[in-house]
DNA sequence: TTTTTTTACGCAATCGTTGCCGGTAACGAT
DNA sequence: ATCGTTACCGGCAACGATTGCGTAAAAAAA
């Protein structure tokens, strides 16, 4: 079945005027006569036309289309920035092809070529825990795709960039577990390859610095594949809990990865913060609910969505070649809750 | 700035081909020469070249996208719905152009309307809360647009439908508070015009009844905006906790109250399951992290996702007009954990 | 050799829209 | 009466891919 539209030239016939008038009197043209505007706004309103989105793309060569490629919908800090890019963009009159990744660069890599092949005008990417190998992005940037990254940016591609201050949000989530009164605390990361990973690492390891404690090896532990699947957290977890050098505070540095953390505690029950303070980098809403409830350092993810297409709305629109590329840093937030123990507060 | 792609003339200009013949070989037509085609998919590989999907579209007069309404990405039940139809969708070589209500009739309006004039080829559809008239709807499912409804489903209107047994869920749910011991039981839920409100009322209700517990009008609370913001739940709260019939046991109908509800109680420092039990639908991922471990029903979001696709593109694709509907009704689960307390198992 | 068939390709139209060019009628100016 | 200007509108072509139809050349049959 198929769902037959109103065009121009129903218009034009039942008006008994050419396509080209009818469409000159839809645009409001200065060449066409009130009085022939009137009747063709009249019959479109009646036969309720819309113009055909697909017949304009193809003449203007532009799709009024952006993709999005996040890891994962089901994950509140990626939801939280699509509603901020999905509000950006309709009030610019483009719409929205969301895709995912699930931490795979094979899915993403596939995202990414649907997606131009789909003929989008431009794309907003955080990429995948697995990725690499960036060489497709960087043939698309070198074509002229615009592309606007936030949250996991690559690096060597020069464009617009929207972050969180991750050094910052890892230096303070580490420094309140230290005011806390923890002595040994471990860090539970993504991949290092990641520039997240990266900068919330070096946050880590400034704070220990800062606060006299030493930074050691055996501390940090990485998941390849983003927390996707529990396995991988509960595989750092024992042998992070096995050693001889048994943290008394850990920081999680994703969504995912808190929410794994805590649980894999509940079923060792290990008191939270008794025996080990959580603090979590997590965009969830209902940590406050949680068992402790979680503190958290969270991440303004609807204005990075909005942000990131405001700037790839400029690239788009941009008649000619930009140059110069802005990386935008936002500010991240600790809530404090009773996953952690601010003891010093009482001294 | 634009991306210029490579077009079935470049390659016929760089063979020495026309249009025609380029497209008749790549699409493996038997009247062309094999050296001929050999030559057309060299070219073809050595150019990447990819066909222009919006030029497709105006030829075939379809756009091979199909367009979601949900009230909220960002809610787990809809997120994993999203992955469910995305997945099946895929798999087709369909795109997924997804909108929110954000349980507004006039943003689900504007969306159905975006959507439509974007020439989507169907639509998956669940109606917001405050959603009384489906006109509209009425109107693309009599012009021939396929329709899939999910979840929220428009009685009046006949095409394929996919829902969960609302009724048994809710049943087993109140059954089970019953059985936990609570004698006083309390439902909130949706705005009363929605499907689902309906079907988890009657469920709540004959659980009551087959119990010898009376219904009674006091104990039921409807929220309109469908607990899109806390204060309406907290009023309703309020009020239900004030009377003098003070509910032992509270069953929420949805995602978002059963949340808002737990952090109500929360601030209220009211234990549960001791003074209240909880059971409330739910498909969050962390419900067996919170304080206490939420007894829940769950619906197979994903599953349900992909039928609904499935469904879709069976009526998009089908020749002729479908006149026969299907209702699909999967299985609610109910997993008990610490907010009711199952005292008749130990007696 | 002539006729028929087959092979392999090009032309032109189409989808809906719009930019460009051109044309005509009306009107005032000369 | 002639010209220029203005207002208004139509025709054509193009965006990229596809397809029915036509046809030249090659192959096969007569």
């Amino acid at each position: 079945m198929r769902f037959e539209a109103v065009t121009i030239k129903d218009i034009a016939k039942a008006t008994n005027l050419s396509a080209s008038t009818v469409s000159r009197a839809l645009r409001d043209s200065s060449e066409i006569s009130e009085e022939t505007k009137r009747v063709v706004l009249e019959y479109a309103g009646k036969l309720n036309y819309n113009p055909n989105p697909i017949a304009q793309s193809l003449k203007e060569r532009r799709s009024r289309t952006i993709g999005v490629v996040v890891c994962e919908i089901a994950n509140s800090f990626f939801s939280q920035t699509i509603n901020g890019i999905e509000s950006i963009a309709g009030n610019n009159g483009y719409n929205v092809i969301i895709s995912q990744s699930r931490e795979s660069y094979e899915k993403e890599l596939l995202s990414l070529k649907y997606l131009t092949s789909r003929s989008v005008d431009g794309l907003i990417v955080t990429i995948s825990t697995e990725t690499k190998d960036t060489s497709f992005l960087q043939d698309l940037h070198r074509k002229g795709m615009p592309i606007v990254f936030f949250d996991r940016i690559v690096e060597e591609i020069n464009t617009h960039k929207v972050i969180v201050d991750n050094f910052n949000g890892a230096y303070q989530a580490t420094e309140h577990l230290i005011k806390s009164g923890c002595k040994k605390i471990a860090l539970i990361s993504n991949d290092p390859s990641l520039s997240i990973a990266k900068d919330r690492l070096a946050g880590y390891q400034s704070a220990l610095l800062d606060y006299g404690i030493s930074n050691e090896e055996s501390m940090v532990r990485y998941c390849e594949q983003g927390g996707m699947n529990a396995s991988e957290i509960n595989t750092a977890m024992d042998s992070l809990l096995s050693g001889k050098n048994k943290p008394d505070g850990i920081f999680t540095a994703s969504d995912k990865i808190t929410s794994h953390v805590l649980r894999n505690l509940h079923e060792k029950n290990i008191k939270i913060p008794e025996e080990i303070s959580l603090v979590g980098f997590s965009n969830s809403e209902v940590t406050d609910l949680f068992d402790p409830s979680l503190t958290v350092v969270t991440q303004p993810a609807y204005e990075m969505g909005e942000l990131a297409t405001k700037l790839l709305l400029k690239l788009i629109e941009s008649k000619r070649p930009v140059t110069e590329f802005e990386t935008t840093t936002l500010s991240t937030k600790l809530i404090v809750r009773n996953s952690s123990n601010l003891k010093t507060a009482f001294q």
